[in-house]
DNA sequence: CATGAATGAGGATTCATTCAT
DNA sequence: CATGAATGAATCCTCATTCAT
């Protein structure tokens, strides 16, 4: 309570050739680590220093405590998929292949990332309860992601023109997490690959305008 | 072994007005309160112990430990949700049908009961993490639900028959459960009845035969 | 400590014919199997309560407290094993006999009832400590016994005349007790009546004149 | 894994005078002197960290937990006092000479470091009791000393060829133990050194070979 | 900057004892 | 008399956090 000034986030001085690696960096993927196996009350401050090779004192050299640090990891997590997430849709011109690049991405992600996935699903899903107050706003971002790629289409003329893209885009999200989370408590045998098709057809089904979906009538 | 005292569960000459009010349901009741309120790690026995109006040692009477309380919590919780559902399909003849009462079901409960839905949405999606080992099986018969519903609706030839249940039913559980989660997390100002409608039309849309969902050369 | 008036030693009104089975014996009996098991403090008064048949609170209506139940059970096994010592005593006149008899008398108390052993030579041995101030009356009147054995031992010129009667006393007692607990603490599949014999060899030559114990050159 | 600081033990730059007084050592004296003014049971680990002028926590930095902390205790205390006893039988060379030593020592320790004494005559007794399944290994080696001797006074043929060894092993370490508890408890205000000289006598007359005591039909 | 020993508040759990029925 | 549910003080132990080195 009595804190410290905070001297992390500005000023990272790298005193050698450090490249991605600074100290808090370091802390912070150990604490990823950690967090992913054991979860949130499971995991201690020592757990997090011995997992990066640092004194548990050494923690507190960069971040005020142990609520800060989660709150940081959650933002380096959402952040890192939120980069990966840009430059996977960048490449798209169409809001129907955006949202399946969208999908497989995020499907992408957990099966490559297991851990920042485990994180996403589970633990950030809490985090509102655990600390207290805490507002993830990186979370907002990725959703605004899905809801301006419905918008698109909407736009485009491809989804349907009723549907309410702040619904559609938790409805969207939900389904991808759940899935994600099935398969992170799973045995994680099944190729996350296929599902992603196969809930991309569904999705796009539900959100398309009917006419499209069947041109039958012709 | 048990631990708890002998009695409860049979007509105990109730001194005031107690109907189906042992200590037992009031202890589960109370910290169903507290877990939704605080979470599971800011719950401690002496917090539930005030809300259910007893002593601290009072609860080990009735529950061997905290893990086990939760696990009861959250047995009853499911228990008293998959009721809810049960009756709510009793009544459908379809496919369709059943899927709409459900979405609507759980909407319902979420709005209705905000306490135990918070549990299911966010304490319960990371009970097998902290409580080692442990998977609920009621959350199984949940799933399982959605599930017939959807083989049903296949062999009833209204739902694709190319949708993997399994994978759709995560899908389908995992929107509602969102959607109920931003609302819960929300100012819970907005109505969840219009939220079920707009959301049985994507999905219901999504999971149709294609022809059925366009009659449009009528 | 509010305390209530001990009911307990006086007054005993048998209403039926219950011979020496009053509910309170039938408590002090059950405590000392259960003591003698779990040792003074794994044992509880709902171990001793269940052992006994009868509900915790009644434990209350015959003992003061716990600490009392455990003074008036030490008292109880002293008392038997007194009994038992006397009357194995009264049939000897000399010293020598009745120090054989003693011996073998406890020795074979230990094997026909080695709860009461066991707590006479384990649990009795701490009573002072974990019972603030208790001293056990009876067990100065067990050594009593062996005091005068060896005084009239003495007076009958067959034991030395140089010893001390209270230093001897304990170092047989000691003796005894040490051999009874090695007996009670492994697998009991010697004999102790043998041991009994030898150790009474020993005893008894250390304590004769010396002449006495060896009549060679008769 | 043991959790304990990991550089006790070897040199760290001793700020004021500490000589061999590592806190772990701190800890243990003091957890002696409480545990025999207190016994067992009674023995907090409050208490402990009082007496040794630390914090509760800190205990368990070099104590997996209580019983730990005990059974180290025990093995501590009996290892100071196999010490001192080997040291005083290095010079003596027969038989009844290290027999009287050893006697003389045992009471001397009682006398000159009570509450080491006091554990290993009330404590250590019940230990395997209170601590499961804890067998205390110095305790054997203790009555091993005893034993090598009565062997190498009957192969001088100083001591009777038909006494068990293991048996009177167990007689004379009994003797003393129960002439140490009486003093222990009493006010302690007579000597045991005296004692010590009337227990011998007695002892050792109890083992010769009977010619030798008697040598007078010569 | 880094360390890690020390701290002590906080939490789960046990159990002797009471008291309403 | 007997019961056993309820109590809550007492205790062990964990772990976030501090601070002297």
């Amino acid at each position: 309570m009595s804190g410290r000034p905070s001297k992390r986030e500005d000023a990272k001085r790298p005193s050698t050739e450090e490249k991605y690696s600074t100290k808090q960096e370091r802390i912070l993927r150990a604490a990823i680590g950690v967090l992913a196996e054991r979860g949130f009350h499971r995991t201690t401050i020592h757990d997090i220093a011995q997992a990066a090779g640092v004194a548990d004192g050494t923690i507190y050299l960069y971040f005020k405590n142990k609520d800060q640090l989660l709150i940081e990891l959650f933002e380096e997590v959402m952040a890192r998929a939120l980069r990966l997430f840009r430059d996977a849709l960048r490449e798209e011109q169409e809001a129907e292949g955006k949202l399946r690049a969208f999908l497989h991405t995020h499907l992408r992600l957990v099966e490559h990332d297991p851990e920042v996935a485990q994180i996403i699903s589970v633990e950030l899903r809490q985090s509102s309860i655990f600390i207290k107050e805490y507002k993830n706003p990186l979370f907002g971002e990725y959703l605004k992601i899905i809801g301006e790629i419905l918008q698109e289409g909407i736009e485009e003329g491809v989804f349907r023109s009723d549907l309410r893209p702040s619904l559609i885009t938790r409805a969207i999200f939900g389904a991808m997490d759940e899935i994600s989370l099935a398969w992170l408590l799973s045995r994680r045998d099944l190729s996350l690959e296929e599902s992603a098709e196969a809930l991309c057809e569904m999705i796009l089904q539900g959100v398309r305008r009917c006419p499209v979906s069947a041109p039958s009538g012709a």
